[in-house]
DNA sequence: CGGTAAAGTTAACGCCGTTAAGATACGAGG
DNA sequence: CCTCGTATCTTAACGGCGTTAACTTTACCG
């Protein structure tokens, strides 16, 4: 009974967790570029400057959406894992196209360029590359299972996988093209291209012979 | 030498061209989310509200400067795929990344949500699509010639590669991935999964049986 | 119980896009 | 050639934004 989200005199009790809560929420409203700190504050019933006793300034705010994002993006790849109805390719796949297409904005919040272009997000990209790498070790591990073609270089299979699977949901987040529907039958056909994938090594470059990351 | 272009007085002789011109340099330099009119105005050499009478407002101006974004993008591919050292579909899909890497503002007043779900760029999102079924055209000559499988969805094939490389080009530009070098090598890796498409039918999904665009 | 620091307040600054109202210059018609 | 209408450009202003400064209230600890 006596929990401190309770309060709501001068002091608001826990007005950082409130802010992040109605943040994801106001974010997943108006969208992330259109985001106010006033409305944010007036939707919390505090006022605008309180917010800087507790973020910096609105990156700082908007890297702690990013890494509560971050979590969501996590549980989601989790449970389509688990719910294992399709092979573990599909599960993968379709479970990233759908958290894409039914949190658009949490997706750009992991994915945009306003999260990727910011020092003062350093925290949340530091997470977002450990959170990335476990899921890159979710293709790997198919790869070892005979899913994906043994030979194939897999640092450069997971890229172009992960590269087709962003460019199909940003395509269709940002109003680009296809429809709700077309979506996941691409990316049905996508995985097909994966799964007999025959990248042994790269298709040689007169000019340059680097393999970076 | 009396071109209407040189005039300086009260009236300006050809504001909305020079309005457009800055404007590109403009986003060139700041990006499309940090432009503003107050700068446009100023680096012009006029008022503000000046801009009005030119254009309905921000999204207006955004909607020509993404118009001139189209004509440098088809100018780019024309090169591109004239410029023919490599084989047709390594011209085809190294002028894309090329282009997106060498004018990233341009390619994100291209592709960018900004003007995908602004109604006053009604006029872009048209020339857009015309542009773009003309790139397709391409991809589908080149099935047409052998270079891709000719059993593959055509539409699909397109669909997916489209996809593959928007995705590489926005984890660059956005800074969420890559190198410069990598970008070209994953491209290449990308080429030649879709040389190899053996895109017949779709994998079957047992729920839908759908086949929109 | 008193003092300090944290957490909240109001007021203000300089940006932004946009609008209203007034000044200026060009161009067509008498 | 002059005049009048219209297109073009001006200054002034509004409300909203992020952010800072200065002040007030509350909570906690010795």
């Amino acid at each position: 009974m006596s929990s401190p989200q309770e309060k709501q005199g001068y002091h608001h009790g826990d007005l950082k967790r409130s802010l992040i809560d109605a943040g994801l929420d106001l974010v997943r409203e108006v969208g992330i570029e259109a985001i106010s700190l006033r409305q944010l504050a007036e939707r919390v019933g505090v006022s605008t400057p309180a917010l800087y006793h507790h973020f910096r300034n609105k990156e700082a705010l908007l890297g702690q959406l990013g890494e509560a994002a971050i979590d969501a993006f996590d549980a989601a790849m989790e449970t389509a894992m688990r719910n294992t109805e399709d092979d573990a390719l599909s599960a993968f796949v379709l479970g990233y196209v759908r958290f894409a297409r039914d949190e658009p904005a949490l997706y750009e919040l992991l994915f945009g360029r306003r999260m990727w272009s910011s020092p003062e997000a350093a925290d949340f990209q530091r997470k977002a590359r450990h959170s990335f790498r476990l899921q890159s070790e979710r293709l790997l591990q198919l790869q070892q299972l005979g899913v994906l073609p043994a030979h194939a270089n897999p640092l450069r299979l997971a890229q172009v996988a992960w590269a087709t699977l962003h460019g199909l949901c940003c395509m269709y987040n940002d109003g680009l093209a296809f429809t709700a529907e077309a979506i996941e039958d691409i990316a049905r056909h996508a995985i097909a291209l994966l799964r007999q994938a025959v990248l042994t090594t790269p298709p040689a470059d007169p000019h340059k012979t680097i393999q970076s990351c």
